[in-house]
DNA sequence: CCGCAAACCTGACAGCGTCAAGATAAGATC
DNA sequence: GATCTTATCTTGACGCTGTCAGGTTTGCGG
């Protein structure tokens, strides 16, 4: 019969409704609360499983381990941030150059948001990036920022032979990066502490830098 | 000074002593390669301890606990750091501007070159980044990059009130570390792959947009 | 209704960091 | 030179971790 607990089949309904309902999920959840609260490095599958309301060795049915946990958790980081910029650029003008800005500044809000995960992201490497899965989620990304920047500077087509779409890319890539990882990390006091009107500024004038290529007039 | 009984040393020479001689920096270099071949999450205090040939509690008489040789270990790679710009830097030309540059290579060579250490100093937060030897090992690193971009500008003394400077240092400060970061991790494949000399010039042209102002008329 | 397989639990194992207590060597004091 | 002191290092134990093996519950297909 249908006995099926209502609320666990509204909220997953594609998902098995077996014993907890959708445990995958529920652990996916309560590993994202663990990983804010203890950090990436004070992460642990016990933690995740207590959480969650489960024993220790639940989980390992559904990922193959803590570090399939984490590969899934990365996968979703990087699809957040990706959704995260496109947030950001749909309040912009719509002309390249201020969507890549707009991205940058997404990409940042993102990191600085979310630390932990932005650090088991990018430093980790528990993380399994040989998977499909997380490969595809990490390079969707990277793509978007490489239309965006041949849109910008008029070099079509991806950059390849031509080094100086590359230096575009990669210094778009490169600020957004390096600021998003150290202020994250709060490491960039300078930068930190100051409103956040002016510091958007700050990065937008950077962004403009990088992207434009000088003109020797 | 320390001096190894000469009769134990003689007539056993792998018949370590019960006591060591120089056990700290003997377990800071075991450490070091500890941090190397498991990475920075794999490292263990334990294995740390068998490759210096002591006890696992031993290293608790020369360091506090793990996060302790964590931040003796991450402390000398600030330096380490910094001696690595230094080092491009003297080969450099003199001109501040170039220097800036050199300092970039140095600074992404360090990175590409240690990057479990790089993720210990920058990722990590299990060393104590509130200690006052990692403090200042942390801050000669960033001195010495304000200054440098100082004098390449003109804009004199610290980045305070004027917001200009503040880009400067914040735009190479950002690039480096964002190349450092990505680089080491392999996450930049269009770069990584390229031969050496064409990098680093993409890397200078890329310091170049960004510590240069753009200039109106 | 029955059986089966998926979902979950209990218990065990080795490895981890850390604390407590004992053993040893080096140096200080007499 | 003998004894005391103290720093150094070892051994053993504790609770934590991730993972595996085997047993138990549950829902679905026959």
């Amino acid at each position: 019969m249908k006995t099926i607990d209502t609320k666990a089949a509204a909220a997953a309904p594609q998902m098995r409704p077996y014993h907890h309902g959708d445990l995958a999920s529920a652990l996916l959840d309560a590993a994202e609360r663990e990983l804010t609260d203890k950090g990436f490095e004070g992460f642990s599958l016990r933690g995740v499983a207590k959480r969650a309301g489960v024993s220790h060795a639940a989980p390992a049915h559904h990922f193959q381990d803590v570090n399939g946990l984490l590969t899934e958790l990365a996968a979703r980081g990087f699809e957040r941030l990706v959704s995260r910029q496109l947030a950001f650029r749909k309040k912009a003008d719509p002309e390249p150059r201020a969507q890549i800005g707009a991205s940058v500044l997404g990409y940042i809000a993102f990191a600085v948001e979310n630390p932990s995960l932005f650090r088991l992201m990018f430093g980790s490497q528990r993380p399994d990036f040989n998977g499909e899965r997380l490969v595809q989620a990490a390079r969707s990304a990277f793509d978007d920022l490489v239309a965006l920047a041949a849109k910008a500077t008029g070099n079509s087509d991806p950059p390849d032979k031509d080094h100086t779409a590359l230096v575009d890319v990669a210094g778009v890539w490169a600020v957004a990066h390096g600021l998003a990882d150290l202020l994250s990390a709060g490491r960039l006091p300078l930068l930190h502490n100051l409103p956040e009107a002016i510091r958007n500024q700050i990065i937008l004038k950077l962004v403009e830098r990088v992207v434009e290529p000088v003109q020797p007039s």
